[in-house]
DNA sequence: GATGAATGAGTATTCATTCAT
DNA sequence: TATGAATGAATACTCATTCAT
């Protein structure tokens, strides 16, 4: 290993450990409410360091949607590219993986709707802005294609494979958004799993060709 | 009309032009980037004026979020009363209802998940804090009573009906959220409606008996 | 006096009030030791208003210069218009008006000289470059005129009018920004009157037809 | 040469190296705009390796100051020890000096009007302090000498010696910092030469006995 | 000597909220 | 009631300087 590699290595546990305090502080606080002051005393590191890795307070936020985004996009490739199993199976697929990006990271998904805010946006970085839109793009298509080859099979109904893979990110997404906010505004348990189990089944079974 | 009832009313004429400037106003900017200041100018009053009607600036924006709950409200308690139509009319109107709430106002429904955050519900009043949790409860348990009405007479299949309130909120909620932040991120066109009916459709679907 | 009018003075009277503070506390620590909290507490006040009055630091030490490039154009108009006195006594009179603007204000004018900095530049509103820029231009015109004049009437030597303004001009400030300078390194006696008296008479004589 | 004068010398070069970076930098940008990192960045050098050869920022930009009293210095100690010229001769080379000392480094000359604030002074060691005073003391002297032995001659007009040197000097710096003020402000062009010419024919016209 | 990662004190600016009129 | 001037706490970000390697 080069001293260079080394050092690259170094930098990026560095970056891992700012993350790592970054999402604890967020996720407990919010966005607004939690400040890099926060952030530095939970990494055990100055704030300063902090911008000698991220930019500004907005792209070491969306830096932790870009982890998740990035687990999401392998997670699914790899169900994609399962070819033996049947389109049935493949969506089961599917549906566990989207279970598990949300086990990877609960907090996380929730706030990545803070990144539509035009304004962070502008905050952001080229390279940042354009891989988080990568993924995401990348993402949605592989799920496209799995409903694509289902429908080419015979095995599901066409409804228009595009909106598919939207629905299927969106009811995901509405259903943890609003089990999570249950679950703080009304001080509910969390059904979350029961809720998802029968959304992913009803959404299954308007494909049964 | 008594006077006291005059002023009553008078209050209320101004509350209302509070929140209808609030609502332009949050809607460009987003909640954070909006300034007391900017409403205040929208509604042609002082910053201090505003501070008679509301306790701060959070409740502001929580009675935004509380009028399209009472419209849901309304909305969804006609659908339920509607004794002559058919379980799959009924499901059909509650479709249309959610479509109305969210022409009604279409920002304030993604800005509502702001509430979530338990900081910002610390600076609620009781009385705003019991009226939401009110609404919110009790239109999804009208929701559910129409499934369990259409389950009750054999009209749909049997998926545990407090989920299935659920499940239509957060498809509504999560294809209106994902679509936006499509159009904001990606600049994609907005196929909010084309979505809607897709997904609306593999929902109902799933429920035939 | 209207309720308009009374107001508009007491804004002007606070901006006077802001200013002086100012001007006490950029002189004691110069431009960058000087925090916006410093002028506040000097002036009373809190740091916010100062925000109220003056668009940022930069504006606020510009305004400083202005007042007495505003003192300088009225002096120096004021000897134009003296028709009735000889080239030689409006000469004499114009020295006395730049040595009393020295008066008026001694360390603005070393100050003055930060106002180059394209940086700072950048944060002035266009309104107060604009008469920053027309003042020093309108007063260095007056000064040419007077040069004109005398050298129309024969009584000074032609050496191109418009460059004398501005040696008057530099010639002042250069002795004012030398003496306070070795005032401060050297900790010296003051001799600035003296070396204006020279100064004036070396340049005076050099004029004689 | 022994290994110590060859490291006194190597070290030497280093200081060199890292002053002409600091000058672009610092001619670019203003003391406060430039950072010690842009410096070591155009040096080729870490932010630390300038501390090993500078005190800090400060010293590192008086040290630039002092480079140039040192050129002035002996530009004007070599025309002080020119006696086989005339009286009128020897001016006319000390106006040459002066020309080239602005054309040796004409940013920092302006910059040098920063050394007087007594705040960057107190960050000084004693003895960059004294060369700096002592230069411009002893420059300022062999320039009155100049006239001096003008006056002694006859050739020159008794106008307290001292002055003189600090006119000629401060006539010279007020023209130069006036004349890029201009070009500044007013993205006039620059007249600089032409209005020294008139300037110093105009100081030493008034000289002639 | 040289490095450059880490520090952390320092500051301009914003804006929700108050309160004298 | 309504005003809007004044408040002052809060915070992202910078950068001169240090020090372990």
């Amino acid at each position: 290993m080069g001293i260079q590699e080394r050092k690259e290595r170094e930098r990026e546990r560095r970056r891992q450990q700012i993350m790592v305090a970054a999402k604890r502080v967020f996720s407990a606080k919010g966005f607004t409410k939690s400040t890099m002051e926060d952030i530095a005393q939970e990494a055990e590191l100055s704030p300063g360091t902090l911008y000698l890795y991220f930019k500004n307070k907005d792209e070491l936020y969306a830096s932790l949607s870009l982890r998740i985004l990035r687990y999401l996009h392998i997670r699914v490739e790899h169900v994609k590219k399962e070819n033996m199993l049947t389109s049935w199976q493949r969506l089961d697929a599917l549906k566990k993986a989207l279970y598990d990006v949300y086990e990877f990271d609960p907090l996380i998904l929730i706030n990545m709707f803070h990144l539509q805010s035009s304004e962070t946006l502008k905050n952001l970085s080229e390279d940042l802005l354009r891989e988080i839109q990568e993924l995401s793009r990348s993402s949605l298509g592989s799920m496209a294609e799995i409903f694509e080859e289902g429908i080419a099979k015979g095995d599901f109904i066409d409804r228009h494979p595009m909106a598919l893979s939207d629905i299927i990110w969106s009811l995901f997404s509405g259903v943890v958004l609003w089990e999570e906010s249950k679950r703080i505004i009304n001080k509910d348990k969390n059904y979350l799993k029961q809720t998802l189990e029968v959304a992913f089944e009803l959404f299954t079974s308007g494909l049964r060709a």
